[in-house]
RNA sequence: GCGACCGUAGCUCAGCGGUAGAGCCCUCGGUUGUGGUCCGAGUGGUCGUGGGUUCGAACCCCAUCGGUCGCCCCA
């Protein structure tokens, strides 16, 4: 008789982790949720389905969102399979404000650290199960353009915690482009964006011919892509995009907009914060600030912390107006590139600081007394239960990385030791009193 | 959804027409109460799957499934 085993595969796109490399992850989380709240941003978390008409309440994504339901539907079930995955947070934050709004302090400053699914082709940094740290703030009629900036130095305080090398947020306004296109008479700045977003991948050339394609003529063309180079650390860009010699209300407010922005950014180190033209962002429903995060020694990798202003976030679901500023770290993007960069520190594969070793089979009771001891004093401690040869039991805290290991008395009247496996001192010791 | 490349042990790969290999990992051993190094032994694969060509296929051909990378889109 031989056992039938069906041999798991990974499911591409979505990741687990070995241990230690979870270790590292929840590290990244704690940190970030420590930042969140020191500015004072409340946390929620919303149900991993919503109906499929609040996802889609929206615009037009319907391919990237997963549906549920039950393996063995009932006749009358037809109405449940309404359900689905959200593929971002900012569509479920918008219902739950909508739904909770009479309870609800504004301006409602909110953050979400949960999992988000996308049905696409899984690539190098891009998943179809992930983590992101959304944080937004939502007013009634209004909010500060304060927040604009308040939000860019929270993320960049946070991403300078993580240790993830040389990184740069690109910070812009889409009445800027969007004026300038109005300025110019462009009647469908669509393509235009779409153009003026890619000059960073595809290049200058490559970018005016796509807007040559999309019907400008040369002369406007030349504009929008000297627009689409302009960048600058701090709010002299405005000059620059005035001597392209267009005007128009919306772009000189989406200037106002981003100079304010820029300008209250000034306390953070230089290079952090760049003010970029090129920076448009593809989702519709951005209309003033958009943030985009690129790591500077993989610029290709694409953004791991991005957002933006919209106008009316729920107005789909509530007859209020209500605007809002969000932004988002890509977690799990970001944690993968550091990942298979081997930039992670890995180090123990468990949060166990001492292993009790067990001594012989009739020293248990000592053995667990001297764990719980250990532990009334916030350290975390394992007890090997087995007894095996001590050899097996140190070989055990090795391959942990477990960095102290615990020696009960052998005999009644000897001390108990403690042995660094780092350095492999080992010293008498008291349950009660000893300190790393 | 479209295009290019790739599927051999848990992992990284070699073999490219004549009966499945290495390194790492894992397990055990190298005697009394102590890990890492070293030495020895062992477990583990119907060579992604199905068909075809051949005396004979991991190897050649076709299909299929899976993976990787681009495009689209995005964290």
């Amino acid at each position: 008789m031989t056992k039938q085993i069906y041999k798991p595969r990974p499911i591409t796109g979505f990741p687990e982790w070995l241990p230690e490399v979870r270790l590292i992850e929840q590290r990244w989380m704690d940190h970030i949720r420590r930042v969140f709240e020191s500015y004072g941003f409340c946390s929620i978390e919303t149900p991993s389905v919503e109906e499929i008409d609040v996802l889609r309440a929206k615009g037009e994504v319907d391919k990237e969102i997963y549906v549920i339901e039950r393996l063995h539907k009932d006749e009358n079930d037809n109405g449940e399979s309404r359900l689905a995955l959200h593929f971002d947070q900012t569509v479920p934050l918008a219902r739950y404000v909508a739904q909770h709004f009479n309870e609800l302090d504004f301006p409602f400053k909110r953050y979400q650290m949960q999992k988000v699914w996308r049905g696409e082709r899984p690539q190098a940094g891009r998943f179809r199960e992930f983590y992101q740290c959304d944080i937004d703030v939502i007013g009634v009629d209004n909010v500060p353009l304060h927040f604009d900036s308040e939000l860019a130095a929270i993320m960049v305080d946070i991403l300078r915690g993580l240790n993830i090398g040389p990184f740069q947020m690109q910070i812009s306004n889409r009445k800027i482009l969007m004026g300038l296109c109005a300025g110019l008479g462009i009647e469908d700045p669509a393509p235009i964006t779409r153009a003026v977003d890619k000059i960073e991948k595809i290049g200058e050339t490559e970018t005016k011919k796509l807007l040559i394609e999309s019907g400008l003529n040369d002369d406007k063309a030349t504009i929008i892509l000297k627009f689409a180079t302009i960048k600058t650390q701090d709010s002299s860009f405005v000059e620059q995009v005035l001597a392209l010699g267009v005007s128009h209300e919306t772009l000189a407010q989406g200037l106002a907009e981003l100079a304010s922005v820029m300008n209250q950014l000034t306390h953070i180190e230089k290079g952090f914060v760049l003010a970029d033209l090129s920076i448009v962002r593809g989702l519709d429903y951005y209309t003033g600030t958009v943030y985009e995060t690129k790591l500077l020694e993989n610029t290709d990798f694409g953004s791991i912390c991005s957002g933006g202003r919209y106008d009316d976030l729920a107005g789909s679901y509530i007859n209020k107006h209500l605007p809002g500023v969000g932004i988002s770290i890509g977690l799990s993007r970001l944690f993968e590139y550091m990942r298979i960069n081997n930039k992670l520190e890995i180090g123990a594969k468990c949060p166990t600081d001492i292993l009790v070793c067990l001594p012989s089979e009739d020293k248990r009771d000592e053995a667990a007394q001297t764990a719980r001891q250990l532990r009334e004093r916030g350290f975390n401690v394992e007890l090997y239960h087995t007894y095996q040869k001590i050899k097996k039991q140190m070989a055990y805290a090795e391959k942990k990385a477990i960095p102290f290991v615990w020696f009960p008395p052998f005999e009644d009247g000897q001390p108990h030791e403690i042995k660094n496996m780092q350095t492999g001192e080992q010293t008498s010791a008291d349950p009660q009193t000893w300190e790393k």
